[in-house]
DNA sequence: ATTCATGCAAAGCCTTTGCATTTGT
DNA sequence: ACAAATGCAAAGGCTTTGCATGAAT
């Protein structure tokens, strides 16, 4: 196993970077952090509630507030993005430290359903494009909208 | 003067679309369709609002609900498209029947303001790509955020 | 004359905020 | 002990809806 850092995990680093910040710990944002931790793709706030609740028979459940402000905490430390997919609700999920990860989004507008995809050579577009443009640009986000197998089916 | 019907104001394309979807005229969706003709970008709800107040000093002047109503009409027509900029309000913009038109935006996460621009080999690589994802791809959408040149400064 | 379009006001829904309490250091 | 984290409930803000009125065909 490796001691290279980028083998720790995004909570882990989540953590790290908000004790730096002078946060303490708590056990909704601990919560929190271990279901992003697990996610693979983004989820609205009402879907990481539920998510919480499911997993919490024994153990807490995190208010929704709670809910709201951890995100805001981890969107302001860069840990956490939001990804707008055009369906009523902000949706969040982790900000990944390696390019390799960094991952764009499909919508079926029939079903809602959203999955993640990549692609080099877009990203190589968006770099290139990157330079061109009156803005000092820091992040991009892209989202297909169209139908999933299931739905065009 | 070209018969062509691409020489039409995306209004008049407009016009005729909801006609031919059983619509009748009003007076508060024209004066939104020639406001939408007029745009280079994308405005929210909320500045439709404005703009149409401060053209309707004679005219008469458009209700709130009406703007939603109408562009949510425009939407499904795919007249309109939404425009998410991760700024609380959800933009809308005409939509161009020609690739040219074509563009997407900058958002300077500063001050807030929003550019359009296009970029031709982002478009060929969106197009690419889309016949490589697990979705019939009917529309994209691209949002590159940053700090605009005189916020940057 | 009918039916659609519009305005107004109320309701909805997601999200944020205030305040009291619990928890971490 | 002190300050941050959390829960609960209320408030906010954008958007949608219900209903009555006015306009278009």
């Amino acid at each position: 196993m490796s001691a290279e850092s980028h083998t720790d995990t995004w909570s882990e680093r989540a953590e790290a970077t908000l004790t730096a910040a002078g946060h303490r710990r708590g056990g909704a944002r601990r919560a929190l952090l271990e279901l992003l931790d697990r996610q693979e793709c983004a989820l609205t706030a009402h879907e990481i509630e539920e998510a919480l609740r499911a997993r919490g028979k024994s153990r807490r459940v995190v208010s929704r507030a709670s809910v709201y402000r951890i995100l805001d905490e981890l969107e302001q430390l860069r840990l956490v993005q939001r990804v707008e997919t055009g369906q009523a609700m902000v949706r969040y999920e982790r900000v990944c430290e390696h390019a390799d990860e960094h991952h764009h989004h499909l919508v079926c507008d029939e079903c809602g359903v959203v999955m993640p995809f990549s692609d080099p050579g877009l990203e190589r577009a968006i770099q290139t494009l990157s330079e061109r443009v009156p803005l000092a640009v820091s992040e991009h986000e892209i989202v297909l909208h169209g139908a999933c197998k299931d739905c065009a089916a």
